[in-house]
RNA sequence: GCUCGCAUAGCUCAGGAGGUAGAGCACUUCAUUGGUAAUGAAGAGGUCUCCGGUUCGACUCCGGAUGUGAGCACCA
């Protein structure tokens, strides 16, 4: 006799053991068909899985987030059996889930073609109309090796080599084909109903760059075929909204062979540029930063100094001028060190915090180059806060109250925070090390907000906390960071006195909001779509008149409104005024005025918003009132984001 | 940097057994002065990314370079 618990709080009891599909069969026969795996005590199981004592057991079914997860992972073993019915050379090695999706990497002497992939899936349509049962086995591991190494697969071979040799292992067969998997995974292949192979590319064995190159497919799955449909039109949608295909359109920006990496800025995307940076400039002000500016090209020796030199010089641009090497800066922080280290500083001058909108170039390698999101020169919100130890938990707070101020005028009010700790690679004693990481666990710990910790990822002088933006897609950006730095201060020599005379070491903040002009310029064009609010948009309004009669007023009407600072467009081209109209709403332009002979004589504007929406006739005054109201939005969006609530802002 | 694609007019893209190319939009000119997403006509515009090779002949085939795209790796 056993008691099962379910989700709603119900029980039910068994005479004997019993199977996970044998419960949702006897709750209902249509939940024993949509049953893909279970949840016993909190722990994911086959549906085939038994249950020998009273649990608490939910049934898996592809409205579950998990059962969606587990529906993908079976969709990649699908994938990986009728990759090798269509190639029996080819070698299997691993398969995971991913968002959206999943993968599965084959060793293959051969890259696989657009054409493979419309095979891959039928033969998987194939094997789902075969509705092959699904079998879990337990393997001792010599066994599992002897197993794969008779099949030829050789990086199977590897990985289970490389589990500890007491560890049973779990291998899922369906039909001639079998993997080594935790699980769970669906009890057929007749359970998928809407997939697509969507990608190949090439991909390092175990993810290491010195290893052979495998040939990575990438699939999508979803429960029912509408959802993939929405997925697919929702990638169409990221397309069309990427930012180099609407820097392009709008004229924002161009990239050209002779400056692989670096920006040709247009006059309306060097508005938005300096729109973002007077706005910074603002905030930096109000927040006790104090702005500097430091030299492209400093002796390499400070570099060598610094530690960079001996980490990044492969990725320093470097120039030679009078027998000496220069290097044109990657970063800011040991000319910012420089400007520290003049004049003796005192506690009192602490906490000192340092700005610079600064320009660096890297050399990333080329396959890294992404548009404005990676690019070889870039110019930073940069900032470095020398302080005390006990300073660093308030500042990291400010800074923390900053950054939310900043998101949220921009309009990004979901912020993923990331602590990352410290890697293989780095300088300094771990105690060191250990406090450092204490304070920014405790700086996030007091935003009340969750967080996440990423192990292993901190700069090789100290760990970080992240800050990512979700745009409108749902889309991660990492923008801002904050990082604390017990060792280039030291390095340096910076010091300061201390209330009883010592000679003590600050410590170094390196903090960024926006992260990089060019990246974060790029997050908001996709996250926009272009349509820029009114704030940051290059163009806030164009003027356009129906006939020459009113070219007059239009040019009295561009003044005034340049007078009052907006940024206006007049457009008095011989043309049809839907044809303006169509073509400033392509421009996305936020306001389209119309002045016609009726509002000439009243000395007034017709306006139309970019999305169509048609504001009527208004007084000039009334209108500059509007512009001047949206402006004052910035890009503030719903208040009642949960961001805003538990920051208390 | 690695794997595989791609590179044709300002833009978006066609094209051809290897015989130096075409559309739409944009541009110029002319006509048109029209009230909320495309007025009409004419014209001009190209070393088909670059360097080699094969060939009587290469934009087309082959090799390389550069840039770029999707991933991977990297990201102070």
């Amino acid at each position: 006799m056993l008691t099962v618990t379910l989700p709603d709080g119900s029980t039910r009891d068994y005479q004997q053991p019993v199977s996970v599909a044998e419960i949702a069969r006897s709750i209902g026969s249509g939940l024993a068909k949509a049953a893909l795996a279970g949840r016993v005590d909190d722990e994911l199981v086959d549906i085939s899985h038994v249950v020998d004592g009273d649990a608490a057991v939910a049934i898996i079914t592809d409205r579950d987030a998990d059962g969606l997860e587990i529906l993908r992972h079976s969709c990649a073993h699908l994938m990986a059996q009728a990759v090798q019915r269509l190639f029996p050379e080819a070698q299997v090695t691993i398969g995971p889930v991913i968002a959206d999706g999943f993968y599965y990497d084959f060793a293959y002497n051969r890259p696989f073609t657009p054409e493979d992939l419309s095979a891959i899936e039928k033969t998987m349509q194939e094997i789902v109309k075969e509705d092959l049962i699904v079998e879990r086995e337990v393997l001792e591991r010599d066994d599992a090796v002897k197993l794969f190494r008779d099949m030829g697969e050789r990086y199977k071979v590897e990985i289970i080599e490389s589990i500890p040799s007491n560890e049973p292992l779990s291998f899922y067969r369906q039909g001639d084909f079998i993997d080594l998997c935790r699980g769970p995974h669906v009890p057929s292949t007749g359970k998928f109903k809407a997939f697509k192979l969507t990608s190949v590319a090439g991909a390092y064995w175990r993810g290491d760059s010195s290893r052979e190159t495998l040939q990575r497919i990438y699939g999508t799955a979803w429960p029912n075929s509408k959802e993939l449909r929405l997925h697919l039109l929702r990638l169409e949608e990221a397309e069309k909204r990427d930012h180099r295909k609407l820097g392009k359109h709008l004229g924002l920006f161009h990239f050209q062979e002779e400056a692989p990496g670096m920006v040709f800025w247009h006059p309306k995307g060097w508005t938005i540029y300096q729109v973002i940076q007077s706005y910074m400039k603002k905030v930096q002000d109000e927040n006790g930063y104090l702005e500097i500016n430091t030299p492209q090209l400093v002796d390499f020796s400070l570099w060598e100094k610094s530690g960079h030199a001996a980490k990044f010089s492969e990725e320093m641009f470097t120039v030679e001028s009078d027998n000496r090497q220069y290097a044109i800066k990657p970063m800011n922080c040991p000319c910012h060190v420089q400007v520290f280290n003049q004049g003796l500083k005192s506690y009192r001058d602490l906490p000192m915090r340092l700005a610079e909108f600064g320009s660096c170039h890297r050399y990333e390698p080329s396959g890294s180059m992404h548009g404005l999101m990676r690019v070889r020169n870039f110019v930073q919100d940069d900032g470095h806060i020398f302080c005390s130890e006990e300073q660093i938990q308030s500042e990291v707070a400010d800074f923390m109250q900053l950054l939310f101020k900043v998101y949220r005028d921009f309009g990004f009010n979901d912020v993923l925070l990331r602590l990352s700790t410290r890697p293989s690679k780095r300088v300094g004693a771990d105690e060191l090390w250990d406090q450092a990481e204490d304070a920014l666990r405790q700086a996030l710990d007091a935003t009340g907000l969750d967080w996440e910790l990423v192990p292993g990822e901190g700069a090789f002088y100290g760990p970080k906390i992240e800050y990512s933006l979700r745009d409108c897609m749902g889309r991660l950006q990492q923008c801002g960071t904050m990082q604390v730095d017990f060792f280039t201060a030291e390095r340096l020599g910076a010091r300061y006195v201390a209330e009883d005379n010592s000679r003590r070491i600050p410590v170094m903040l390196h903090r960024a909001a926006l992260g990089s002009f060019e990246r974060f310029i790029g997050v908001l064009i996709e996250h926009y779509g272009g349509a820029l609010p009114a704030w940051l948009a290059p163009v806030q309004a164009v003027i356009m008149n129906i006939t020459d009669n009113q070219a007059n007023y239009c040019r009295k009407v561009e003044e005034s409104l340049k007078n009052k600072g907006f940024r206006v467009v007049l457009d008095l081209r011989n043309e049809k005024i839907g044809f303006k109209i169509r073509e400033h709403t392509m421009q996305k332009t936020p306001y389209l005025l119309v002045a016609g002979d009726r509002e000439a004589q009243s000395g007034t504007v017709s306006v139309r918003k970019r999305g169509g929406e048609d504001l009527g006739t208004m007084t000039l005054d009334a209108f500059c009132g509007h512009l001047g109201d949206d402006v004052a939005e910035y890009g503030r969006t719903s208040s009642d984001s949960a961001l805003q609530q538990q920051v208390g802002t």
